[in-house]
DNA sequence: TTGAAAGCGCTAACAC
DNA sequence: GTGTTAGCGCTTTCAA
């Protein structure tokens, strides 16, 4: 393999221990022998190998991040918030992606391609809470997202209830009576989108609307095509919803196209609110009005929740909720007078 | 740690090589042993410690691609491509993130950080020739993209001076003469977008066209709000420009953005192309014209060459070039009636 | 401040 | 078809 601590103690003169002191600082060295030691090291291009030193030590320094979607800017920016956080603690972060795929987050959740990783953090969509209370393995898990909830793991989530109350309430308040909502799943029994769509169907309650079925759009993935797909369904009907309420942006998205290839002009014949506050719906035509979830809270604390279990100094496993915020734009608010670019 | 190969040997009553071989299937295995073996590794959910096997055997079965963005939904959809491939040829890929960072690049490709990695596939922006020939690293490395070319490694990438050249002779044939390029860097020493700009300057002088400085914007990174700036900047010129064609459809998306912006039409008063072939491109209002690397070919390409030099049987590191096309929509040809966005 | 040595879990060479 | 065993490179205890 490549050059080890023992090439090194034998070009410096030194035990295998001191070598090992000089690269890690268990212990103190002294001045010269470090020297020698540092000099070895470099002349040889040492690197340490880490999986020696997991097998010894039981650590490896590497969580992983295993994400559903990677063509989801969503999860892209999420994982770049946890990325720089467990740099920052003095970890790498493994990127996985599980593709949704039930078989795949179970193997990623039983530790059973990895054991090189000191701790996991798992953004499930298929995976049930049994399957979660079923697991053997005892490598830290944190879980994020909406989907698994009230299990032995910390568990960051914002209030997606509460989000998409706002989100509906929003578009009330703008007038719209028809409100639709893009993106029930056609698993009907996992619903991976039952919390927002409980938060469309309160708040329409809560506005004395009435909840028509005709008006849940339903999808089998989360995308833009999706969200086109589902939107023509709805242009079709007899009567047309005057706003819409996407599971997410990319879903608004797709929907949004939807709108504007029918002809019709957003927000003044259908206004549009998303999920996610991806940066695409900052430059879309219109801009998108979506909630806005506090991404970096989200990637830190699990960052943060997941070393700390795995150094051992973490308390009971609980639920963190970050907060979100609605972002009005063009898509309900209509189009402002562009500012003067000058010229 | 966790269950070990002795505790299943322990269980079942056979030695460590026969659950190893159970496991691993190197050697033939009674059918009556392994029948026991297999109860015992299920029963204690035993699950193969890849730190030791690497130790022992120098192969983990883990190679890495490095990119630069996460946010940037080329790389996140090329990923895709990878990780599925070597998934096909039993590998699991990891992803790693430089953040387009110079010490992340050289530190990745030192493999400093790694060694529990069989190979790497890095999508480079920093990195000089000099750095790749000055790697000392054994562990076997591909490189993607145009940025480092003729190094002692596998190379795909595209022929980016001719995917330009098509784009630019497409907006000539439509009978723009003010064609502007969108993103070149600032970093006039590296400048990570020169094999565009020369497209993009070859096929101005083959239409008999001027190269005008001030028609070539620059940008410091190539994201949509670096589009959106440099827009903004040369619309307030004296003579903007009626086409333009941008270092990658992130930076044509926020170009499109700032032309909607300040009033004016796409493709009437500028069209816009750009590169990449991004999924959002077929979603925005307009639709975006641009460059389709084949990026499957890429992502195949890359893991694939990855591999047979991982397993030894590879033939002299080369240059792969996958093809290219032009996809024409809305940002340069209209609007047409409603129809499907192409997919 | 430094050294010697045990052993983490596994694979593979060698024996039977 | 199955068992024994030497180490892969490292950390860490015990001794000096």
């Amino acid at each position: 393999m490549g050059v080890s601590l023992k090439d090194i103690a034998l070009r410096a003169g030194v035990s295998l221990a001191t070598v090992s002191n000089v690269v890690n600082g268990y212990r103190p060295v002294g001045e010269a022998t470090r020297v020698r030691v540092q000099q070895a090291i470099d002349e040889l291009g040492y690197v340490p190998n880490l999986s020696a030193r997991h097998l010894r030590s039981g650590r490896t320094g590497i969580i992983a991040l295993a994400i559903p979607e990677l063509d989801n800017p969503y999860f892209a920016e999420l994982a770049g918030y946890a990325i720089r956080e467990a740099r920052s603690l003095g970890y790498t972060l493994l990127l996985e992606y599980t593709d949704s795929d039930r078989a795949t987050e179970l193997t990623l959740a039983e530790g059973n391609r990895s054991q090189i990783i000191d701790g996991l953090i798992l953004s499930p969509v298929q995976l049930t809470r049994a399957d979660v209370l079923a697991r053997r393995s005892t490598t830290p898990l944190v879980l994020i997202g909406e989907n698994v909830a009230e299990v032995p793991h910390d568990h960051i989530a914002i209030d997606n209830v509460a989000a998409s109350h706002v989100a509906v309430q929003h578009l009330v308040s703008l007038g719209r009576r028809r409100i639709a909502f893009l993106g029930a799943h056609a698993d009907t029994v996992r619903q991976p989108s039952r919390l927002r769509l409980r938060g469309y169907q309160e708040a329409l309650a809560t506005a004395g609307l009435p909840v028509e079925e005709s008006l849940i759009g339903t999808a089998s993935r989360f995308g833009r095509l999706d969200g086109l797909t589902a939107m023509r369904g709805m242009l079709a009907r007899a009567e047309p919803p005057d706003a819409v309420f996407a599971y997410n942006d990319l879903i608004a998205l797709g929907a949004m196209r939807a709108v504007t290839e029918a002809g019709l002009r957003i927000p003044e014949d259908i206004a549009v609110i998303g999920f996610d506050d991806i940066e695409e719906g900052r430059f879309s035509n219109p801009t998108l009005t979506t909630i806005a979830p506090d991404k970096e809270r989200i990637g830190r604390v699990a960052v943060g929740s997941l070393i700390a279990r795995v150094e051992g100094n973490a308390a009971e496993p609980g639920e963190v909720q970050p907060s979100f915020r609605l972002v009005t734009r063009e898509s309900t608010l209509g189009r402002f007078t562009p500012a003067p670019p000058s010229r």
